[in-house]
DNA sequence: TTATTTATAATAGTAATACTATCTTATAAA
DNA sequence: TTTATAAGATAGTATTACTATTATAAATAA
C-alpha cells in the first residue's frame, strides 16, 4: 500500500478543490513548474493552459487569478512544512535540539516528497523563496488574513515561537525570532544566490554557513536571558 | 540661501533623467502618491498620466516601464537614507551608539524631508517597506546587479556591516546580519500592522518595540564574542 | 438502461495593460 | 532667426486578465 499525504486547504483559496481531478493536480503541477520557470510576474493562467494542454477558462474554473494561485502554494508549502517539522523533531525532548533541527530544516534545499504525488516541493521552496513574501506584500493583505488564507504561515510561526519559549521562557519576543528566523533562512538563501555581497557567504555559497549565522542568531538571544 | 540635497542616480535606471524637468519631477512625486495608494500591482503609468495631467507616452519617455520606477525609487530611498545615518551618526564615536543610532533610524517612521521638493520620504518610505523586496525578488534580479541598481542598499549594507565590525571585530557575519536588520525593520513593521500575529508588538503597534527587539537580536550576538 | 449531473473542451468576446510610433506645437538655446 | 528639444495629442498593437456560451464526453443515479 502506497502512504499518501494530504493536506486539507483553506476552501475559500480555489474555485474548485485543484486536488480532486486531473486537471486541478495539472494546473499544481504545472503551475509550479512555470512559476519557478519564468517568474512570478511573466506567469499567466494562458501560458499555464498551453502548457496543460487545456483552455485559460479551464484554469478560472479552478483559480480565480494568478494571485490565489501563489497564496495556494505557498499556504500549501507552510502546511507541509510543519508536517516536516513536526515528522523531524518528534522524538526529541531537547528544545535546543528541535530548534536547532528547525533552522536546519529551514535552510536546507528541499528535496521532492515522494509522498505527495504531483506536488515538486524541491521547487515549491524556491518559488517560497523568491515568490513566498508576494503573497501577503499586497494592499489585499488585510481581507486576505482575514479569510484566514496565511494560517499555515502564523501556525508554522507559533510552533516555532512555543519551541523558542521552550529554550528560554523569559525571552521577550519569541514570535518575532520565529518570523525572523524563517524570513531570514529563505533571504539570506536568495541574497547569497543573487546579490551576494548582502550577506557573509557569497564565496561559498553555502546553505551550512546561513544555518551557522541563524544558530549564533538565535543562540545567542536565547542564552542571554 | 534653500539647501538642496541632490541624489546622483544611476542613468540606467531611466531614459530621460527626471530630475531635470517638471514633468519628471511630477512623475516622482505623483508616482510616489499612487503606488503608496494603490500599490505596485495596482499602479499604471496610464493612471499616473492622468494623475499628473499628461499622456502615457509621456511617462514613457521618462522610465522604460513601472519596475524601472519602482527601483528608481528605491534607489533613490536608500541613498538619501545612507545620508540620515551619516548625518546622524556623524560625530559619535562609539560604535555601539552608532549601530543602536543606525537601528533607530531603520525602525522609526520617517518624515518628509523639506530638503527634497518634491521627494515625500515618508511616503516613499511606506513604499519601501511593502513593495521594496519586489525591486529585487525577480527573475532578472541578476542582470538589474551587472547594472548596479542596488548599490545604495549593498552600500549601506557595507557602512552597517562595518559598523558591527567596530562594535565586535571577531563578529563572523557582518553582512549578513546587517541585511538581516535592514529587513526585520521592515518586515516587523509591516507585520506588526498587518499580520500582527507574527510578531510580539500587534498589541502595542508601537516601533519602539521593534527598536528594542532589534538591539535585543543585534547586541546578543556581538556581545558574545 | 436511460436520464442526468458534472467536468472539460472549444470558441468568442471585452476591458485594461503595456507598450510603440508619429506628428504637431511650444520653448529655449545657438 | 534657425534649430534643437521637450512635451502634448493621437493612434495603434499585442498581451493580459478576465467572462460567457455552447457542445461534448464521462461518470453517476434513477
Amino acid at each position: 500500500m502506497k502512504l499518501q499525504l494530504q493536506i486539507k486547504m483553506n476552501e475559500a483559496l480555489f474555485i474548485r478543490n485543484p486536488e480532486q481531478s486531473e486537471l486541478g493536480k495539472n494546473i499544481i503541477q504545472h503551475g509550479i513548474q512555470l512559476i519557478y520557470k519564468n517568474g512570478f510576474e511573466a506567469f499567466t493562467f494562458k501560458k499555464l493552459a498551453e502548457d496543460i494542454g487545456t483552455t485559460e477558462a479551464g484554469i478560472y474554473r479552478y483559480f480565480e487569478n494568478k494571485h490565489k494561485l501563489l497564496v495556494y502554494l505557498t499556504a500549501w508549502y507552510w502546511s507541509w512544512f510543519e508536517f516536516q517539522i513536526n515528522y523531524h523533531t518528534n522524538n526529541i525532548e531537547d528544545p535546543i535540539v528541535k530548534l536547532k533541527r528547525v533552522i536546519k530544516l529551514l535552510a536546507t534545499t528541499v528535496e521532492d516528497d515522494e509522498l505527495t504525488g504531483y506536488v515538486n516541493e524541491s521547487l515549491l521552496h524556491q518559488i517560497v523563496i523568491s515568490e513566498g513574501s508576494k503573497a501577503y506584500l499586497t494592499k489585499q493583505v488585510g481581507e486576505d488574513n482575514k479569510l484566514q488564507f496565511f494560517k499555515p504561515y502564523k501556525d508554522l510561526c507559533a510552533v516555532i515561537g512555543t519551541i523558542i519559549l521552550e529554550c528560554s521562557p523569559k525571552y521577550l519576543y519569541p514570535k518575532s525570532l520565529a518570523s525572523t528566523i524563517i524570513e531570514m533562512a529563505h533571504f539570506q538563501n536568495f541574497f547569497m544566490n543573487n546579490l551576494p555581497s548582502l550577506t557573509d557567504f557569497g564565496n561559498s555559497k553555502e546553505e551550512g554557513e546561513i544555518i551557522s549565522f541563524l544558530n549564533d542568531l538565535v543562540f545567542s538571544s536565547l542564552k542571554k536571558t
